[in-house]
DNA sequence: CTCATGACCTGACGGC
DNA sequence: TGCCGTCAGGTCATGA
């Protein structure tokens, strides 16, 4: 479910609730979803330390200890954060934290595709979930020409896959990556190599607006998302095509233009009068 | 290496 | 009402 915006307003909401806890208990729910360490691992690298930050990278959110420890957290489809006194016996947890007073934070999950797993945090970058991420969106050293650059090395795949690979800009997700090439006036099937630099520059002008302004309106609500207070994002009234086949585009008018293809095995919407 | 596809998991929704 | 197929914010392993 979260993309880049989504994910960082429950870094934005949780924050509050967490940094300068500490944390005095960590149950696991479902060992399976923890990765590159065991959960006597995870646990042991957690408890009884205090949370000094939570930050992000792509959509990966990463909580940062008083030790050396980081644990890192990724939200899958459906993860949602929930913090709430006592532990009530709850469907689809992963994992809780428990804090002071009773408090627990809990990261629950539908359909359990959240991941979580532990580094040290000297070498947070090194780790498996995040070595190969590429730029953040909001890198001053993305620009036009890197991206091209780094466009440069997929052979026939097309734009639409390739922003969606976190590898090239990390944190773009199917909402946002359909939103960005309609902005952009780029066809999702046209080839990522062919792109030229001033097509680089309207692609990350698109880019960092939307995020931006995505950020500012805590995230897209289409089904289940919900930040850290429990609050639906604001940005589903701004979205252009994204589920929206069938409908009257939203820049040329034309009525029942808006189509849906599957692109790389996910639904991709464009209007192909706008998007050449 | 590159790319497409299926697998992971559960729920919501539309059609019959 | 109920059953079935399809689809959903992500990512990874597999194999051509």
């Amino acid at each position: 479910m979260p993309e880049l915006p989504e994910v960082e307003q429950v870094r934005r909401t949780l924050a509050p609730k967490l940094v300068g806890q500490t944390v005095s208990s960590v149950r696991i729910f479902y060992p399976e979803r923890v990765f590159e360490v065991t959960p006597v691992e995870f646990r042991r690298g957690i408890v009884d330390s205090r949370v000094k930050k939570l930050s992000r990278r792509g959509k990966y959110l990463l909580m940062q200890t008083d030790r050396q420890y980081t644990a890192l957290i990724g939200l899958g489809m459906t993860g949602r954060f929930i913090v709430e006194p006592s532990l009530e016996p709850l469907d689809y947890l992963i994992v809780a934290f428990g804090l002071k007073r009773n408090r627990m934070v809990k990261l629950y999950d539908m359909r359990r595709f959240s991941r979580i797993s532990l580094a040290e945090t000297g070498k947070v970058g090194q780790h498996p979930f995040l070595a190969r991420l590429g730029h953040e969106f909001d890198d001053k050293r993305l620009t036009p020409s890197v991206l091209r650059k780094e466009l440069q090395r997929f052979r026939r795949r097309n734009i639409k896959s390739v922003l969606l690979d976190q590898g090239v800009i990390a944190g773009l997700g199917n909402i946002y990556a359909n939103e960005v090439l309609f902005a952009a006036k780029l066809n999702p099937e046209r080839e990522a190599h062919t792109l030229n630099v001033n097509e680089c520059s309207v692609l990350l002008g698109t880019t960092r607006r939307i995020l931006r302004k995505a950020i500012e309106m805590g995230g897209t609500t289409v089904r289940n998302f919900r930040d850290a207070d429990g609050r639906d994002g604001r940005y589903a009234s701004e979205l252009k095509v994204y589920l929206r086949e069938g409908q009257p585009c939203p820049r040329c008018g034309k009525k029942n233009e808006i189509r849906r293809i599957v692109l790389g095995g996910r639904s991709t919407f464009y209007c192909p009068r706008c998007q050449k």
